[in-house]
DNA sequence: AAGAGCCACAACCGCGTCCTT
DNA sequence: GAAGGACGCGGTTGTGGCTCT
């Protein structure tokens, strides 16, 4: 049996709002608040409307400190570094860009910065001296193990592509197969509490979380799990990776040697990135990503 | 000038989780 | 503890505008 719908498809209104929308919603939110619940809110209001839509309007465009366009290239790097570490947590990578929605953050990821990372592969494939095999896997982002049972999710297939490209610019002749970064050890299936990153607070910057936040509880608890099941803290050698990593993704959103414009913006120097010997840059609840992590989620789940 | 193709963004959809009863 | 409803999230789709031919 399926889930009942939210609203009523056949007298709901869909597509685009109307400035006259806007200002009704707007409006009434600023004066009554959300009152707690977003079905009954369109009624109220006289909209016809689904709750959904009504919060998903309000959230991304209507609500107050709202950025629109002209991602900075620290908001860059901070989405390429959470992306890299989290995956496609939209919720929480936006949480650390105050004024940005998960939606925003996302579309601009799928839009400008994946090509922008990945699109460049493109041109190293030319010259790439990895076995044809793995080349495929990488290019179709399709199954990476073999029996092809089972595929990792886009999302974690181009968290594998951006660690093997940047890999291999570190070092070109080593098929980044026997990158340790990049291939988790194999261990027991223990999916715990890894995947539930459920947040209530992925609207609210970590400022605003405060020292209660319970997604660092959640971020602690995973990391914590994570060196329970086995993954060893960084090591040195796995520090430095991580710091050329930063200095590699850099290279790979604004190309070597460019320090300069991006989409016609100006590069802003001290650009902040993550690593384990300097002060923590952004507020990123007390989490310093590791390296091994980036691969944790999946790992556990496929069992790689 | 017009049509095709591409791109960016807004909005929708379905599902997992949380909360209330 | 179970069930139902609401919320929040991530993936996907639709559409308007822009560029290219």
């Amino acid at each position: 049996m399926g889930r009942a719908p939210c609203c009523d498809k056949a007298t709901v209104k869909k597509g685009p709002w109307s400035p006259e929308e806007d200002a009704m919603l707007k409006n009434y939110i600023e004066e009554h608040g959300t009152g707690g619940n977003w079905i009954a809110l369109p009624h109220k209001i006289g909209l016809k409307r689904c709750g959904k839509s009504c919060r998903l309007r309000w959230l991304n465009y209507l609500r107050p400190n709202i950025k629109h366009g002209d991602f900075t290239p620290e908001e860059d790097s901070i989405i390429c570094s959470l992306y890299i570490s989290i995956g496609s947590r939209w919720s929480i990578i936006a949480a650390q860009l105050p004024g940005r929605t998960d939606n925003d953050v996302k579309n601009y990821w799928n839009t400008k910065l994946k090509k922008r990372l990945l699109g460049r592969r493109k041109d190293r494939d030319t010259h790439d001296h990895r076995p044809s095999a793995a080349v495929a896997n990488e290019t179709s982002g399709e199954n990476m193990n073999d029996g092809g049972e089972r595929a990792l999710s886009a999302s974690a297939m181009e968290r594998i592509q951006l660690c093997m490209q940047l890999q291999e610019l570190q070092n070109p002749l080593s098929a980044a197969i026997h990158n340790p970064l990049v291939w988790p050890t194999c261990r027991g299936t223990t999916q715990s509490s890894n995947n539930s990153f459920n947040s209530n607070n992925s609207n609210v910057t970590v400022a605003e979380q405060g020292q209660s936040s319970s997604m660092n509880e959640h971020l602690n608890a995973q990391l914590d799990s994570a060196a329970m099941d086995g993954i060893a803290s960084p090591s040195s050698v796995e520090n430095s990776n991580v710091i050329n990593m930063e200095a590699e993704l850099q290279e790979l959103l604004y190309g070597e040697g460019n320090q300069g414009s991006v989409d016609g913006g100006v590069q802003q120097e001290g650009v902040e990135w993550w690593s384990y010997e300097q002060a923590r840059p952004v507020n990123c609840w007390d989490f310093t990503p590791e390296p091994n992590s980036v691969f944790q989620d999946y790992a556990s789940v496929y069992e790689i």
